[in-house]
DNA sequence: TTTTTTGTTAAATCATACTTGACAAAAAGT
DNA sequence: ACTTTTTGTCAAGTATGATTTAACAAAAAA
């Protein structure tokens, strides 16, 4: 995990901050965070929290697998790869290359009139957010229901059940953003 | 971290996959992983690494700590708050109340005619991704430039030098997700 | 030039990551 | 029923490696 050690050293620059002024805050040896930062050493989780935390960051910022470069970052309007059907009537688009590097999965969902999810409540862990595009889907977070509309935005954790369906008479169209992507 | 123990269990029952099977293919006693799920123990950077790939996730995805149960995940269309120009003509909104729990960072971009972001390379690890629902954007990755028109998306590492420009005549719109929120 | 502050390294130490082996409860045979 | 295997958990031990100490040279400041 040589990758945590550039980051924290990046991070910290950022700051502004010395070794030793770091170290201090933490409550551990410059020269521990040295080791750290050069990629000798790595440190436990509890301390990397607490480097996290120090410098602003999550720790899953500072960790950052994906570092891949890309080699065609773009999906074209026309050029969707078509994912499967999350329920009768639902269709889910990917908005770019699958890649287990990758921190987020963009899907673009249509739903066509009436259509819904099913009560099946996703379990998995991670976060979305819903930014709807066209028309307007009810969201159940909870066994509470909300309206979005074109415009509306919504922010959750996976872990909470929910569900979704499309209200209105034409067919609704969402930006939808998981994290991580287990799809 | 007791997060990761419990993250790490669901993954593995989702898995269909016994505590001493987990072990097997890790290479790790099965009584430390059970250790490990129950917040007893802490595994090391490098076996979290393991438990991930074994269990097909992302080591951030295992930890996860934006656990918070959120107030009001809604943000209406007409409701948005103004973060700050980017640029002069680029205006950013929130598309979610600000948490630093939170994995990802849902923006939306209003670009009017001409605008860019200037040479500004921003140089944050991370992700972006990017949709645009009006107009066209010329993206700059690497020298490299994209033209984005409605519809089109495009994801990168943040630590690519990049900066975009409206093309057109007409104002642009863009969704613009990041990870990690260090705006 | 001195003095302080910077980051780095080798060696020592000590916490804790990890193992072993044994246990009860459940599942699966017979 | 009642063995036999498989499940997850726990206490105690071991050893790896996280972390410290102390000393170093290079740079910055005085």
């Amino acid at each position: 995990m040589k990758i945590v050690g550039v980051n924290i050293k990046s991070a910290r620059k950022e700051m502004g901050l010395t070794l030793r002024g770091l170290a201090e805050k933490l409550g551990v040896s410059a020269s521990f965070i040295s080791q750290v930062e050069s990629g000798k050493a790595s440190p436990s989780l509890s301390t990397l929290k607490n480097i996290a935390d120090a410098l602003g960051y999550t720790v899953s910022a500072l960790i950052d697998d994906g570092q891949k470069t890309e080699t065609n970052p773009i999906v074209r309007a026309n050029e969707r790869k078509y994912l499967h059907e999350a329920g009768k009537g639902m269709n889910m688009y990917l908005l770019t290359s699958r890649d287990p590097n990758k921190q987020m999965e963009p899907l673009l969902f249509k739903i066509k009139e009436g259509a819904d999810s099913g009560a099946a409540s996703y379990k998995h862990f991670g976060q979305e957010f819903v930014l709807v595009l066209k028309g307007a889907i009810e969201i159940t977070l909870n066994d509470i229901a909300y309206i979005l509309k074109k415009g509306d935005s919504i922010y959750f954790n996976s872990s909470v059940p929910h569900a979704f369906k499309n209200l209105g008479k034409e067919e609704a169209e969402a930006v939808w953003v998981v994290t991580p992507p287990t799809f």
